[in-house]
DNA sequence: TCTGGGGTCCTAGGACCC
DNA sequence: TCTGGGGTCCTAGGACCC
């Protein structure tokens, strides 16, 4: 049995839940099972998109991102229904728990698929076995489907848990990449998308054995350093760690709305905005984060699409506050025509009781800026380290912040 | 009858400071 | 008076993923 955990490697599974959402609701109802199902996030035929659809429904074509009407179109019978975040949520968390008792090196990808690093899990049994188990479970107790990638790193196992569904279990070791892996074709392989495949395929790179033996000079010169880790990937090297923490660690949070026309009413645009606002100061406070920086995104009728964004003198959290930078960032940039999607994001967050130490700095810099400057700076240098006077505040600006509270206009 | 909504990471240029 | 170059921050946009 030892043989399958060696000295110094890694074994990664790759769980990924099949057409999780569908699944989720034929669980729910078991009516729907064999059925062909949909799961769409707009009811309206016109820019409803599929999100999810079952297995019965891709016999016909249906695919994810395929607008309503076409997937009724290949199949006339289908069920669409809207999604429940709260069900999938809660059958998410449902599915973490079942795989962390397998190790605690758990590390959550999205809502259907996560990494577990069960190097130290040798007394579970071999890797194939714990995979196993694992989809048994997840069927047992959840009734839902999975497939699983056994590999020695994370890429690999991504690869190879894309290589059988539903309900596969790949085994891809690093022997294994020349007959398995490099055959593909690049747009198959995890981090290359569409404008990255064309790129490549214009210097003759089409399939991933091309990638894992392409110049080191021509790739950096076409994609920057990412193209050089692409080939490290491409020759199933991957070093990346199985990290239980990076999910609760967020960048941003924001909302956007496709609206149900396009707008060119300032008004009406003006109030999707608080709306969308709102949104994003409940996730805010739901997560306990509060943002230093505000970006609005505008799509207009034709797709085009801007964002802008404004770094702020001092954390925020609250609804008016965000909808206040929102607002005045989309008067001084909105050009006037239908818009189509409307969007609000926080950046730069900051988590609340580093927030609230922050906000503290700037109650004491109001009483301390008749100081003479270096002196109010050695003071919270003494107090809180270089790194919160350069990095959390800055001084410069204390005296005139833009007075976004006092910005707020009624709509 | 076209194409959602939630994110992450990377790059590039300009401003500014030393 | 003229000169270079490195580092950081901010902003905008692109590409990708589920």
């Amino acid at each position: 049995m030892k043989q399958y955990y060696p000295k110094n490697g890694r074994v990664i599974l790759h769980v990924d839940m099949n057409s999780f959402f569908a699944a989720v609701e034929m669980a729910y109802d078991s009516s729907l099972k064999g059925k062909p199902l949909a799961i769409a996030g707009n009811p309206d035929e016109r820019k409803g998109i599929v999100v999810t659809c079952s297995y019965e429904a891709r016999k016909f074509g249906v695919k994810t991102t395929m607008t309503v009407w076409e997937a009724k179109k290949l199949c006339p019978q289908i069920i669409i229904m809207r999604p429940n975040f709260q069900r999938y949520r809660e059958a998410s968390t449902a599915m973490f728990s079942i795989l962390r008792q397998y190790s605690n090196l758990v590390e959550p990808v999205s809502i259907d698929e996560g990494y577990i690093d069960i190097t130290e899990s040798s007394e579970l049994g071999t890797p194939i076995q714990i995979a196993e188990k694992i989809q048994k479970q997840l069927v047992q107790e959840l009734d839902l489907p999975c497939s699983i990638g056994i590999a020695p790193n994370k890429f690999l196992a991504k690869m190879a848990s894309d290589m059988k569904k539903p309900m596969g279990i790949t085994i891809l070791r690093k022997r294994d990449v020349p007959d398995k892996l490099w055959p593909l074709p690049l747009i198959e392989m995890h981090g290359i998308g569409k404008k990255t495949a064309e790129k490549l395929s214009s210097i003759g790179i089409r399939k991933i054995c091309d990638l894992a033996k392409a110049d080191d000079i021509q790739l950096r010169h076409l994609l920057g350093v990412r193209g050089l880790q692409l080939k490290e990937r491409a020759n199933g090297e991957d070093k990346r760690k199985v990290d239980p923490d990076s999910a609760n660690e967020f960048k941003s949070v924001g909302s956007s709305l496709t609206l149900p026309k396009d707008i060119a009413n300032q008004h009406e645009l003006l109030a999707y905005l608080k709306k969308l606002s709102e949104e994003t100061a409940n996730r805010l406070k739901k997560k306990e984060y509060y943002t230093t920086n505000v970006s609005i995104t505008i799509r207009y009728k034709n797709r085009q699409t801007i964002t802008r964004s404004r770094k702020l003198q001092n954390p925020i959290y609250k609804m008016q506050d965000i909808f206040a930078a929102a607002k005045d960032l989309f008067l001084k940039h909105w050009n006037g025509n239908p818009v189509r999607l409307l969007g609000v994001t926080g950046q730069d967050l900051v988590e609340r009781f580093q927030a609230v130490e922050q906000l503290d700095l700037f109650s004491y810099e109001k009483e301390a800026k008749k100081e003479p400057l270096y002196n109010a700076m050695e003071m919270l240098r003494k107090k809180f380290g270089k790194h919160a006077v350069t990095k959390g505040v800055s001084l410069k600006g204390s005296s005139h912040r833009p007075s976004i509270k006092d910005d707020i206009d009624s709509i």
